[in-house]
DNA sequence: AAATGACCGGAATACCATTCTGGTCTGTTA
DNA sequence: TAACAGACCAGAATGGTATTCCGGTCATTT
């Protein structure tokens, strides 16, 4: 197999299961059966072969959420489920939650960073998904990045935050209802 | 004047300008003109001296935002200007900003502690508002403490983290259009 | 030309001697 | 004798330093 790809592969597993600051390049390469060097002529440094796992993750959650729509559901329903499949990949996929981890444990810069950049890659994907929205007459013009953002720290609030402390969790039929209230009836034609 | 308020006026200060765990009761009895000895005739230990301290501003941030309603105006508009004197509160008054520094930095356990127990009794003070104008009739019924959480969250949301992402802060107008819009309008009879 | 891994300097860590601090308690003061 | 003060204690925090570790380079090998 090429030479980049196993790099991929063994910086892949290696940021999973020790997270960013705890993986060293000398791991990655032993990982790859490749000599330390050979990482850095394909990836100038270490946070820039950290950036591409990322953004394949980033990929593959959209492309996840993407096949979750289902045909002929009506916009809340599909938005519903794909925002749900977000947060649910947020704390199942091993990588991601190893970044949460070490944002909160050791505050590695790096690592911040790239969370903040993947909030506003799945805002914008909220927000795309409003505009196409708008756009096939569904729902009324509106701010769509605006929405976007309040519709998932709304999401986050209620299904993460939420159970920080109260001790029930809410019930998914609460978090639809209340939004199906207030953000979704807003946004309906 | 009484020792016991001169104790609490020291450690409001050492509080306020030094954090939770920067202040030593040592500190706290020099200002006080007391013995460190003394102190712990009125209160039992550090941490029950600051709770005491909290509890104080906490009431006060509550009586500010009460007296920010305006006889007459609607329950929306009472409800921004009371929740943006909230927020304001946090960003301006001393000892509150030092425990969010405190809690960012240092991760003090009994200063985050704190933190969550004054969220919790914001959310209440709403979810009691939104319960008054219920039984006025002004107000649908509704879950308040739901409602309370949401809305306070959304405005956290908008007013402080949107800016963490974006250049331009959001308007007070973009802010409540998207607001009554939305939660606002779904609690209106 | 591509790949390697010994090597480098600065940053992180581990260790331990010293200081600091919350809380107690005995002596003192009014 | 009741309120107060501050010396005192044990354990936690801190600081300084000797050592290890790590990202990145580069001379050598394949």
């Amino acid at each position: 197999m090429d030479r980049r790809e196993e790099i991929i592969l063994a910086a892949e597993k290696s940021f999973s299961m020790f997270g960013y600051k705890a993986t060293t390049m000398d791991q990655v390469a032993k990982i790859a059966n490749v000599g330390k060097g050979t990482i850095y002529t394909f990836f100038s440094n270490k946070e820039e072969l950290f950036h591409s796992i990322v953004w394949k993750m980033v990929e593959e959650m959209k492309d996840i959420s993407e096949r979750t729509a289902i045909e002929g559901a009506t916009f809340q329903e599909n938005a519903h489920a794909r925002i749900m499949q977000l947060l649910k990949f947020r704390e199942t996929h091993q990588l991601f939650i190893k970044l949460i981890e070490e944002e909160k444990e050791l505050r590695t810069p790096a690592v911040g960073d790239v969370l903040t950049t993947i909030e506003k890659e799945i805002v914008n994907f909220i927000a795309g998904k409003i505009d196409r929205g708008v756009a096939k007459g569904e729902l009324k013009p509106c701010d769509s990045e605006l929405i976007a953002y309040l519709l998932f720290k709304s999401y986050v609030a209620l299904v993460n935050d939420w159970s920080k402390t109260h001790d029930k969790q809410l019930t998914e039929k609460q978090i639809t209802d209340v939004l199906n209230n207030t953000i979704f009836s807003s946004l309906l034609v």
